[in-house]
DNA sequence: AATGAATGAGAATTCATTCAT
DNA sequence: TATGAATGAATTCTCATTCAT
């Protein structure tokens, strides 16, 4: 009788559940939980943080974080690809509002340093948590490809255009990338030189000229 | 007449104690610690590295083990340094056998980019391992910023010959030590593009271009 | 319609709840653990104790050790609080059979020591393990400081009555303490003199005549 | 050959040092590492003072204390046995600068409270390190046989003078030893009552009623 | 989907003791 | 006797993950 009952009550539980979430929300509960964990990750990197400080971090319980992500490393990684996601989107969008292969270029770079510089914690965790070990490694290389591809490929229609000559795309695309990422951490850690009034405006010219542009700082 | 003899066995003694000491070297123990540490920690990053793991591979002792190194975290720390240095050696001896500014400059960034990919370990343990945390963080920045010393000063003479126009040497410094950084962990962990044969040849017209160098393979 | 619903439901779910809950009674597992600690404890003393001791002994595991007792000094601490508590009851109850302050006082060493006799392993922890360190101490002065108290009011009220001359309470139930302790001590590890059949009866006389009252051994 | 220099050598330096130390002094050494434990053990207790703890403090070695005692806890034993000679030592001297066995009893009750509560660090280590354990606890058992026997020594005498009645004067001795350690303990931990302006005065007719005695104080 | 108590294989570190010199 | 580097068994505590409810 009572088992009669409680079925009951879940059939009705579970309907006015259903009633109460929306269903544009998917699921509220992954998105504290992935917030929690870019601030948790963010603030002490990948091996120092706990499953319990996120699961306290975002109000929710061991249980449910388990239920939505399998493994500590599931987690980190779902994290990354939303930020990744995230910084990809606004980089291009960026990158669209301006016309010719080498504007979009200059602008890349600039809207990449820029986004880092106003969001530490999704640099630290984009560039410097959790590294060392391949399985994470080869994530990262992976984010890097898809920003890689990007200038990529507005090099290839520079030269294309004939507004540079010839060059290994991917490799100065790379080498760009690597040498963002080295200024922007050493501002992360050490509060200096600052992205984008020190960094960005001597880089500028470097890269520029690298790749045959003329360039003068206006 | 007990004083003489006294004084002639201080004399056998010390004799046979340099002897007995040039065999172990200012500690062989230590030493062996520190090899097995490069070991491990390149094997399997610093957190997967077990202090078990480097006491059976260093065949000594934990307590051994922990009367020279009182933590991991000291151990790691002093291994960064002893590799920093050795680097760092290599890297000026190639310099040395330059003059002018410019092949300085061109010699230091073949040498350094030599000597990484001739010892991966090393340059596993250097680039990418145990970071994202502070007190790692700012070894690795400290470390970098001795390598980065070397090629500002070589980029301040250039401008000081009139070999190259001014520019920002510290920035440009960094720059290019995290461009070669960012190549050399794609190779260590994709294994392409190789650093020497496909990495350097692009990136030297790039880097050299860019400070206004009319660089011309050859 | 749906409101009534879930109250009936939270009706029936708190009644099943209490229902199961009766049956673990306030988290069977943190008891089981106090429990083996006891036996443990006792045993072997506080630093010859194992966690692991403690954790086969109350069959259950590391990590809920753990999740009730942050420490083995916390669950020290608690076991003490147990003890003490359990001890104190049973006094109290002894006391209050009796009528007159002095009938009172002369209930309460005799509770104290029957207690303390009957229940070895509880005596040898509570008089015994782990002191000499400051927060042991303390502790210990503290659950003392409970029975003092009950004394000292039984002798605050004798010389209210007039049954004895005025002294100082504090200092009187504090030596009377330590009596019955250095005793208790020298039975459980000598296994004599006897609490209840000889120290006891040489005792009670040189207490009562010590605070002014003619005691005759009946 | 060397052989042979180094084992007359060896003969020489063996009477070198027999010639410098002095026979009267046994062993300097020795008596610094009995007093570093002093310090030591008295500060931290007995599981947390550290062998490496007394080497520092006595500024000796590792080989050298483990020369003079071969084990932590034979030290401790030794030490304890140092201590206890010496208190009791004390104690006799006081009670021979009285007459008469009441007297006596009093000077006895007087001295050991004084002893204790003018050697701090002494009263810590005889009455509250390491116990808990058989081995220490029956150690401490020992010590406190000889302060009793002394006192009951007196007690008897006394009725025999016909001073006081018959009384069970192991047990009263016990029983006074107890008092005191308790008080003297609190003394040690919470600073008050203050064992000599406090708690004697309060103790002594406690204790010399007890027997039989019309004490009045003065 | 959610909860949180329970699990147990680690893993760093400790420290009394030994021993070659 | 003295020295201090070396040993390794022992031990507390950690934390990702599981699971009954």
């Amino acid at each position: 009788m009572v088992a009669v009952v409680i079925h009951w009550i879940q059939l009705i539980r579970h309907t006015a559940y259903n009633e109460s979430m929306s269903k544009r929300d998917k699921s509220a509960t992954r998105e504290k939980i992935l917030n929690a964990a870019e601030d948790v990750f963010s603030e002490k990197g990948y091996h120092d943080s706990l499953m319990d400080d996120i699961v306290v971090a975002s109000d929710t319980s061991k249980g449910g974080l388990y239920f939505h992500f399998p493994s500590k490393e599931t987690l980190f990684m779902a994290l990354l690809d939303r930020l990744a996601e995230s910084l990809l989107k606004d980089v291009e969008k960026e990158i669209e509002k301006n016309k010719g292969a080498v504007a979009k270029i200059q602008a890349a770079l600039e809207a990449v340093m820029m986004a880092l510089s106003k969001r530490r914690r999704l640099a630290k965790i984009l560039l410097r948590q959790g590294y060392g070990l391949p399985k994470f490694e080869e994530k990262r290389l992976e984010m890097f490809d898809k920003f890689a591809s990007l200038i990529e490929r507005y090099l290839e229609e520079a030269v294309d255009e004939g507004s540079i000559p010839p060059l290994n795309a991917k490799i100065t695309a790379y080498a760009w990338l690597g040498a963002l990422n080295e200024l922007v951490v050493r501002w992360l850690f050490l509060k200096e030189p600052h992205p984008i009034k020190e960094s960005l405006p001597a880089l500028l010219p470097l890269f520029l000229r690298g790749i045959g542009i003329n360039y003068v700082d206006q």
